[in-house]
RNA sequence: GUGGGUGUAGCUCAGCUGGUUAGAGCACUGGGUUGUGGCCUCAGUGGUCGAGGGUUCGAAUCCCUUCACUCACCCCA
């Protein structure tokens, strides 16, 4: 035999039962909240025309798409994204609209991976198309918050900004339109390398010493938080772009209070700018702080994506998850309460020549709902009682020659570490409520 | 793309300045206990010391190369 060596790609995991029913269980709070929401779910395939990716989402972004030929020599690309599929098919057909929809899916980055960081990971994406009033990017920021809530999670904070305001931020500051990206790329640094440091990169970007001037001096004080927004509105008085940016951000805020958001949540922080090329109105990002790993979800509005397919703009909202650090970040705060295994009942094995009598009171569960496993090894009791006790297996049935004889079986409650002889006709009605009981 | 760290049993690691047959805990298998679990106890299985080369009488240990993993930066979820 070929001996080969045994691994998987960089930054892509298995994931064992153990993680999988974990990260199912993530999966579904989140799904649920998305659909408290009404937003539908909807699937695009993995795979898409590399051009159809190509020139959305900024020099940096576009390096990081994975492409490849096919047998055809046509050039393909694993999705970067959910947000630019999405677009593409609201340009291909009809929906009615607004039109909400979500997607809980893998996408792929050719990054390189660290904590937090993997080259193919799951986002929940939540979307709105088809509207061109806040109140979408309100009802967006919204569901994010309520799915982080029902997850259990209490200290995170959702920041807002507005790529509007950014604009006439730089029209202030004499910064053109093409440097604008690179600008904003360096300012978002601020909270962590502080403003002397951004400073001196914005000086090597060759950025004016006026623009620089005259754009710090706006933000350098503060640039999170209430005061900092009526301060941007005094200073930007005459530049039409950033005062509706503003407006924009605080009815934004005026919604979340009427959603039942806690203020404490959110944050105005004006020097947020965000990556992606394709934002161009609201932009959010959720960060948390005990353990320090970036951010949780983001989002934004993107009003001419789908035109960049159909040549019609449609206006579009939407917001993003990224499941592989929400899980992260749950492990390492101890919130998820762990049961390792789907099995309610582990129906043992006596003799070989009882097998059948195990197969079917397993058979009588089954139909009755209840998850059962039947052990299929022709083992010692203990060892499969040792089975069920690493496993997590609350209940077990042992049916012996004198249980068959009495047409009885012993359920055995491993949690209480008690059992019983129980008739066959009422195992079921008996063993329900137990199950109801242990599962959860 | 840039810069650090680490590779020894299935897992977590020990192995001092190079010295015979490479260790521990957990896990696994079997026994103590052939109709009952998590404890205890005894025994056992398991390693080309990431790979390749070099120095040396002698290398897990020193040097070089390479691969893998990991962390930070950039960017992002």
């Amino acid at each position: 035999m070929n001996k080969i060596t045994l691994q998987i790609l960089k930054g892509t995991r298995d994931f064992l039962p153990l993680q999988y029913i974990l990260r199912k269980r993530v999966i579904e709070i989140i799904a649920r909240t998305f659909e408290g929401f009404g937003f539908e779910p909807m699937e695009t395939p993995s795979m898409e025309y590399a051009e159809t990716l190509e020139g959305k989402y900024g020099e940096e972004g576009d390096r990081l798409i994975y492409k490849f030929e096919d047998r055809g020599g046509r050039k393909v690309a694993l999705r970067y994204d959910l947000t630019v599929p999405l677009a593409r098919t609201m340009a291909m057909y009809h929906v009615e609209k607004p039109f909400r929809r979500y997607q809980i899916a893998p996408v792929w980055r050719a990054d390189k991976p660290q904590k937090g960081r993997f080259r193919e990971f799951w986002q929940c994406d939540a979307d709105i198309v088809g509207s061109k009033e806040v109140w979408a990017d309100a009802e967006v920021i919204a569901v994010g918050y309520y799915a982080f809530k029902n997850l259990g999670f209490n200290d995170f904070t959702i920041r807002i900004n507005d790529r509007k305001l950014l604009n006439g931020i730089a029209l202030y500051g004499g910064v053109t339109e093409k440097e604008m990206a690179g600008f904003f790329r360096i300012i978002d640094k601020a909270d962590k390398v502080g403003w002397d440091e951004v400073k001196k990169e914005l000086a090597d970007k060759n950025f004016s010493a006026e623009s620089i001037e005259k754009t710090i001096a706006l933000m350098v004080d503060e640039t999170q938080g209430n005061r900092a927004i009526q301060r941007l509105k005094t200073t930007l008085k005459g530049i039409s772009s950033a005062q509706e940016g503003i407006a924009e951000i605080e009815e934004i805020q005026r919604c979340l209070a009427n959603l039942g958001v806690d203020k404490r949540n959110i944050l105005f922080d004006g020097s947020l700018a965000r990556g992606l090329d394709y934002y161009t109105g609201p932009i959010f990002e959720t960060i948390i702080e005990k353990p320090r790993i970036g951010s949780i979800s983001g989002g934004g509005r993107f009003d001419s994506l789908i035109g960049m397919f159909s040549g019609n703009d449609v206006p579009a909202t939407g917001t993003s998850l990224g499941l592989e650090r929400i899980i992260t970040v749950m492990e390492e705060l101890a919130m998820l309460p762990m049961t390792p295994t789907v099995s309610q009942v582990l129906v043992t094995v006596f003799a070989r020549d009882l097998f059948g009598e195990s197969l079917s009171v397993a058979s009588e569960l089954r139909s009755a709902g209840i998850c059962a496993e039947v052990y299929v090894n022709d083992d010692k009791l203990k060892k499969q009682l040792d089975y069920a006790n690493k496993k997590s297996i609350p209940l077990v049935i042992i049916i012996g020659p004198d249980e068959k004889e009495k047409g009885e079986v012993v359920l055995k409650d491993m949690e209480q570490k008690i059992q019983a002889m129980v008739p066959r006709q009422e195992l079921v009605n008996k063993i329900k409520p137990m199950v109801v009981a242990s599962s959860r």
